[in-house]
DNA sequence: GCGTATTGTGAGACAATTTCATAATATTCA
DNA sequence: TGAATATTATGAAATTGTCTCACAATACGC
């Protein structure tokens, strides 16, 4: 017993119709050929689904379960042909972001936020887990951006740059390495340093700084949130390192200082990872210009 | 731009076996034929619904869309496949049923009580709103069983007798007629009569004994509910005539006291109509055979 | 009843799906 | 890396299923 779309559609048309032969005639078939599809249907149900005393003949009771489940089931099916086509114009798509970088959120939220409005039928999604791995689960089509800075060479696969950030020494200004116009690796010897809780391959502080110098920090303490690191770096608990974005909305806020990492400064440049299928697509397009530009506007400062 | 239930079953298979060639092997079919398949349906989609970039293929973002869209439609329409096959074999069906008679709610309910309990899977359900019509509407499959007292001679349907009844007059022990044997047509002349608020035509009290007298009660008052008649009636309110199986649980209650119609009492018989392809369905049988037994059995007396 | 509207049926035309055989491509393991 | 294996793709022929055409059968309305 095999029951198709294309028999949910005859029985519906067949009742909107009020009819076998004004359905044929609205499906563009003959009515021939319904008779035919209808006795095929009913055969495979073993049910009999039309009562045939009167003359256009009507539904029977197992033929109006029938009815309702075709009045369940089309429309959902519609509303995804509805979306494949729109997919095919470019207005809806998938949008699922894997951030490597953890402080990524920072900025990510208030472009994201933008985009929602612009592209309402897009499914918009971060997928912190993905760290890991992020790459191959780009190309496997697990996730559609991967925010990294670190690019590498793939088939299939576009990096583009977005901005270029520092990672910036923070600290008490009540901390002795305070009074430093910059910090070196040196310097790290004897503080307690506060980090992410992701390995050291991706942290600046160790991947530009301290593992070239072979430098061990006196402590390490992994923390969650950027808020939570800003907090015990203000009440000197001890020192991070941020990228500058992170930074500037609260700039302004005098418990703790910011230095260079060495006397030139560190640079570091963020890229957007994307299929290159993807690359040009109208919302993947938009996605990257307004994460190029928006976190580098001014924000409002914080309180 | 046209999607099939074998399309869904097709996203499905290949996403449960991980695999093309293992979907195949699942679904009894060659690695060609989903191969052209899924080509075809690609096509018709116009969106890749696959990542082929690795071996065993798997979907891509639009695929998953798709996968979702089959694991909410199909098992509602195996649940169908499932339901007409218990239709077959008379397991389910369809029981709605349409009564003539007001009072028959009385012995009905307790009847389709203990059905339910029978036969489950049966969608059981009374239609008061159908008195008018019930034949053709039962012809018309849009009810399965009509009770009336009134047996004709249709073509395709069936009548099977459930049981003899009487009806009987019902007045306050206050009451002047309450002291004769039994009432004829011309003690109503002055009595206030109460019935349901349905057509004479449907009354056994005109249809059997004020019709054919050409006698017409002083007042008549129609109530709806069968307790509301009681209550009234037993206030000295009027008088009303009643099926006896409706007085039967409440006989020793002495406000009121029941007499026959005529000195000889009146019987009438009541009848099941059902469509003669269904009438010797299992559960239809069932039902029968319990509704010409259950309102003959004793009832618990009445508080 | 008779004309009209509606549904049913069989044979052949047409279209879609499946199979078979084989090529192309990815993955695995030595 | 390269051979062996597993997986998917493709074209042509066979098969199966669906539709059309022509007409028979049946119900409906006046």
């Amino acid at each position: 017993m095999y029951f198709e779309l294309r028999h949910l559609r005859t029985i519906k048309a067949i009742n909107d119709a009020g009819g076998l032969a004004r359905a044929a005639d609205q499906m563009n078939i003959t009515q021939s050929a319904l008779s035919h599809q209808v006795k095929g249907l009913e055969d495979q149900a073993g049910v009999e689904l039309f009562v045939r005393r009167t003359k256009p003949l009507r539904l029977s009771a197992a033929g109006m379960r029938f009815l309702k489940l075709a009045e369940r089931v089309l429309p959902e099916v519609e509303a995804l042909e509805e979306d494949f086509r729109n997919l095919r114009q470019g207005r809806s798509g998938r949008l699922h972001i894997a951030i490597e970088c953890h402080a990524c959120f920072e900025w990510l939220f208030p472009v994201l936020e933008q985009f929602r409005r612009a592209w309402p039928d897009v499914d918009v999604d971060i997928r912190p887990g993905l760290a890991f791995d992020a790459l191959p689960a780009l190309q496997r089509e697990d996730v559609d951006v991967v925010v990294s800075s670190d690019p590498e060479s793939l088939d299939g696969i576009d990096f583009s740059a977005l901005f270029d950030y520092e990672p910036v020494f923070v600290a008490s200004s009540q901390h002795p390495l305070a009074a430093k116009d910059f910090v070196v690796a040196d310097d790290f010897r004897d503080v307690t340093l506060i980090t992410y809780p992701v390995d050291r391959s991706r942290l600046d502080v160790f991947t530009e700084l301290l593992l070239p110098a072979k430098v061990e920090p006196r402590a390490i303490r992994q923390v969650e949130l950027t808020a939570v690191i800003l907090l015990l770096v203000a009440s000197n608990r001890g020192v991070a390192i941020l990228p500058n974005w992170v930074l500037r909305d609260v700039k302004l806020d005098s418990d703790y200082v910011t230095r260079p990492l060495t006397k030139r400064g560190i640079t570091r440049r963020l890229y957007a990872a994307t299929r290159d299928k993807d690359t040009s697509q109208p919302f993947m397009a938009y996605l990257l210009r307004l994460a190029r530009t928006e976190p580098l506007k001014p924000r409002r400062m914080s309180a």
